[in-house]
Formats: C-alpha cells, structure tokens, sequence
DNA sequence: TCTACAGTTCGATAATCCTGGAAACATCGG
DNA sequence: CCGATGTTTCCAGGATTATCGAACTGTAGA
C-alpha cells in the first residue's frame, strides 16, 4: 500500500461520521446497507450521506451496487486490511516495543476463536 | 480506544507530511530526534514543523522532551497499538473476510523475527 | 407516460486545516 | 549580561473539507 493510498484511507477514516459508518458496515457484512437505511440509522441528511460515503467508496473502503432502485454500500475488507498491514510493517516500533498485532501471513490461522 | 481518541489518532497521521514524520520517528527509535533535523529532513519551515508535531503530539502518538535546547520528539507506540487494535476488532469483517492480523494478546509473543 | 421513490449532484455557506514569515521564548557559552 | 542557537507562538492568507437544501437523474409500478 502506497504512501497517498494510505494517507487517503486514513482520511477516509478520520471522520466520526465516516468512522461510524464503515462500522455499521462491516458489523452488516457483505448484504451490505442501502443508503437511505444509512442515513436514517447515522441521523444525516441523504446529500451529507452521499458526501460521506462516496469518501470511503473513492478510498476503496467500501464497495458500491444497485440493487432496484436502491444503492447498496457494503464493507471491503482489502483496504482495511492493507491499511493495518501497513501500519503494522511501517509505524509499529520492531523491536523497539512490543509490537501491537501480528500480520496474519504469519500465524497460520490459529484464530477464528476471537 | 474510544472514538474520539480514534477518530483523533487517524486524522494525526492522514497527512503526507505528519505520516512520514511518525515513520522517521519509528525507524529512529526511542531515542528520538530533535525538531530541526525534522524540519530539515522533511523539507518543511521550523513553524510548520511545530504545526505538524504537535498535531500527533496531542494525539498521543509522539512523545516530547527537552535536552539542552533542543526538543527531542520520539514514537510512542501505545496509541498507535490502541488504534490497531481498535481497527482490528472493529473494522475487520470478523468472520465474513479473511481477517488482517492477530492482536498480539493471542500470539504468545512468537514474533521478534519480522 | 405519469407519479412516486431512492440517491446524487449542484451551489452556497460555514468551519476547519495548512502554510510560512515574523516575533517571542528558552537555553547555552562566553 | 549578551549574543547565538533551537523551537515555539502568533498571525494572516489561502486551501480544503463539511453541511444541507434544492434541483436533478434513474428506476419501478400503475
């Protein structure tokens, strides 16, 4: 994941709105949430709405489809996940301090239990 | 890590110039580096620089202290494991994607060699 | 085709952030 | 005490971001 990449995601993130947002969304998994649902649950106004997840769509954060009548925004998990990748390889101290987390390449997938 | 702290932290570090700050920061080690070689690594006037410090500063992310007449500013990767932590639990699909990494709490300390 | 509905785009305003020069503050050496 | 050095604070500007109503686009049903 590239520096303006990251920076864009974090951006994309640092927003309580927009945080708010992505969690509902990853809390709902990949059926994913119209826009209007949206907009009712977070309390905003459909053009702030719009503002707000269009930021995480352009981030890559989010995925975006049609479904009727209504657009469907979901979670995508790929960014998030090179976003903590990288935060994890570059600003974690190595060896300096404990480190906080372990990329998944490197535990063979003893998880699941958390 | 409540959302206030997180929303704070995220926007600390969703800035070109302050992320590449925190990344020196880190690569340096604990004991830090003063303001002017800052400055001058990064390209940026003493008053910008001080703009940009203190942003991650008030984030918690970077620590400060004085020795003679220079300031000393150095990573502290606390908030920053809070973050990934909080990104972790919160923002990676649980369940539905393959998850980023393991909070370290479940990996016994098996690392040290990444 | 007309109407209703779901969302977006547009536009104007407000709020916040960023930049960098100049002045002020703090510390050290003489 | 004075000058030099390192850094911050102050301030003004410019740039970006956020908010939200109103108008517009696209889709579905009668």
């Amino acid at each position: 994941m590239d520096i303006p990449q990251t920076v864009q995601a974090l951006a994309a993130l640092a927003h309580e709105t927009r945080l708010a947002l992505y969690r509902m969304l990853v809390e709902r998994g990949p059926d994913g949430l119209p826009a209007g649902v949206i907009a009712d649950r977070l309390g905003v106004p459909p053009s702030s709405l719009t503002f707000h997840v269009q930021h995480l769509h352009r981030a890559g954060l989010v995925s975006q489809r049609r479904v009727g009548r209504q657009l469907i925004y979901a979670a995508d998990y790929a960014v998030m996940n090179g976003l903590i990748a990288t935060l994890t390889e570059n600003c974690c101290g190595r060896g300096t301090a404990q480190p906080c987390c372990v990329p998944a390449d490197l535990t063979q997938s003893t998880l699941q239990s958390a």
